[in-house]
DNA sequence: CATTTGTTACGAAATCATTCGTAGTTATCT
DNA sequence: AGATAACTACGAATGATTTCGTAACAAATG
């Protein structure tokens, strides 16, 4: 019954966006979808419609248009990609990648300043 | 003639192979597959013929067995693939990304000592 | 009521990634 | 040389993902 099959590249930005803006209606989707990129409305709906076949989705139907939902958390599903991502691409060191995502991209001191005080109290324990 | 076609999934094992290893022939990066995963050997042979067409390996084809090298670097394309990651999934915050790493995936004392080092080095400057 | 607009369903094409069989070449070994 | 082993080349099957056209229907509009 349950099954967890990893999400595809345009499966992400989907889910991504109904962990942002919770549950949408594939027109709301799509028009956050379309910030970012090229997309045929009936492309974004039958992503959608797929994933709810794999159970990525969830969706109410009592409404003139279908309210999507995702099935899947945030925070495992994120973890699970980036497992998958150290381990192909850092050897399996979340270390290295973490300074790689130091490195490249510029966080604000701030930022830096939140890691620092997250990573102490790490440390501490 | 310049193109950056983003490595899919088994081009990153081979290529992370290669960074790791340095020029290998197919034999080579074939074998260091198969601790990870099931593939046949002509399998891998045209993976690594379509990246050179990619133009993301450059061989030698003066020997016997040909001996091939990574042609993209190793840290630009980690930056891109990371890049990416963080867009789609962590709403462009990389440190957000950071945490979600450090949080799920247990790292040493040491480790973290040294993240936490190279973050004091990157704030003072 | 007739038309326009917005929606779902769905098949099927297009594209991309992966896998493998087979043929042919070159080297090695007896 | 002849046989065997290790390679490369490459077409083609398979599989997965993405894209889109078209049909059908429902709601809203004039």
């Amino acid at each position: 019954m349950k099954q967890n099959l990893k999400p595809t590249e345009s499966e992400l930005e989907i889910l991504n966006i109904l962990w942002t803006f919770g549950p949408s209606s594939v027109r709301d989707v799509h028009e956050k979808l379309l910030l970012t990129k090229e997309a045929g409305y009936t492309t974004t709906l039958k992503l959608m419609q797929i994933m709810l076949e794999k159970n990525l989705l969830g969706r109410d139907v009592s409404g003139k248009s279908h309210i999507y939902t995702a099935l899947v958390d945030k925070e495992q599903t994120q973890g699970q990609m980036m497992k998958k991502m150290i381990e192909t691409m850092f050897n399996g060191s979340p270390v290295q990648m973490v300074m790689q995502a130091l490195g490249n991209h510029k966080a604000s001191k701030s930022e830096l300043e939140m890691i620092r005080e997250y990573l102490d109290k790490k440390i501490k324990k």
